[in-house]
DNA sequence: CTATATAATAGAATAAAATTCATTTTTATT
DNA sequence: AATAAAAATGAATTTTATTCTATTATATAG
């Protein structure tokens, strides 16, 4: 069964959700005044958007390097189970420091983001989480230089 | 496990973190009872932790298929200039359905992550953005099929 | 077009939280 | 141990969140 995805969004909500991803921590009111609202009805949309999965949560943006995250790389990767890849799947997303994980079309099965400290601690995640995964075939590793972008923050539609 | 960069994080700190990372909308008053303080101290900490750029932000997590974007691409590509490829670089991070710019080591030069509608939307942004860009030599678009796991969440250290 | 149901908003009252600041305590440094 | 610097406390004040009811707007069926 096929759920029709229709999320019902007015131009009030779509304004809302743009700028809440910009600030999540913007107070209530100061909502309202940007959207000429009175701060009660701001507040059922806000909800009513998290209650229907509009808004997923909020996150604050932590500086990787403050946390000593140095290093971010991809890892593209080959699966035995060319279609019923889901266990390997989700023994990767079990992983803390995998932050992403994709089926992709394509050479390969999976792509996966990945950040660690430096490239000796990239080694011993692959030596000691990915080496127990099932079904790997071969993985091919992409190390980032320099991040010059890195947003979250989607382009919401006008109307 | 010890922090050697110049941001000095306690443990206080790092808690901080790591409940903003998943919840940026947490009361000061709750955040204080989590960590046994009190409200102005966290205040104090947290706006120490936004003025250091430690936190980079806060964004409100909005669903893609809400808002239309029910494709997700990564694209890498090889440039012209193999070093000095920033003008690359940056002009592909200006365009707003651009998530992600990283230069990466290996045979190709930039890895490029996008979301759109579907693919004729993609195929109208390499069509019309992608190829203003100077100085690319090869595009390979990479299309996901799957998103299993997507988080911004680091791994914040004890201490 | 109008009656009616439904949903959204306004506005006021109250509860809760944010913010400020002077004082005290803790921590680090000499 | 003395001192300086940083952090935490607690109370007062301002601001915001939340709740609730009345009102307004929107959609639907007859």
């Amino acid at each position: 069964m096929v759920i029709e995805n229709n999320f019902s969004l007015d131009h009030v909500d779509l304004a809302i959700l743009r700028l809440m991803q910009e600030n999540a921590r913007i107070s209530n009111v100061d909502l309202a005044k940007a959207l000429d609202l009175v701060p009660s009805a701001v507040l059922e949309r806000v909800k009513k958007l998290e209650k229907k999965n509009v808004i997923i949560g909020y996150n604050a943006k932590v500086n990787p390097v403050a946390v000593d995250l140095k290093l971010l790389a991809f890892i593209s990767m080959k699966s035995a189970q060319s279609f019923s890849c889901n266990d390997t799947a989700s023994e990767l997303a079990k992983i803390p420091d995998v932050q992403e994980v994709h089926v992709i079309a394509g050479d390969d099965c999976f792509l996966v983001k990945v950040r660690t400290t430096d490239s000796a601690s990239l080694m011993a995640l692959l030596r000691d989480e990915f080496s127990k995964v099932p079904n790997i075939l071969s993985v091919k590793t992409t190390i980032v230089l320099e991040t010059v972008k890195e947003q979250q923050q989607l382009v919401i539609p006008q109307k």
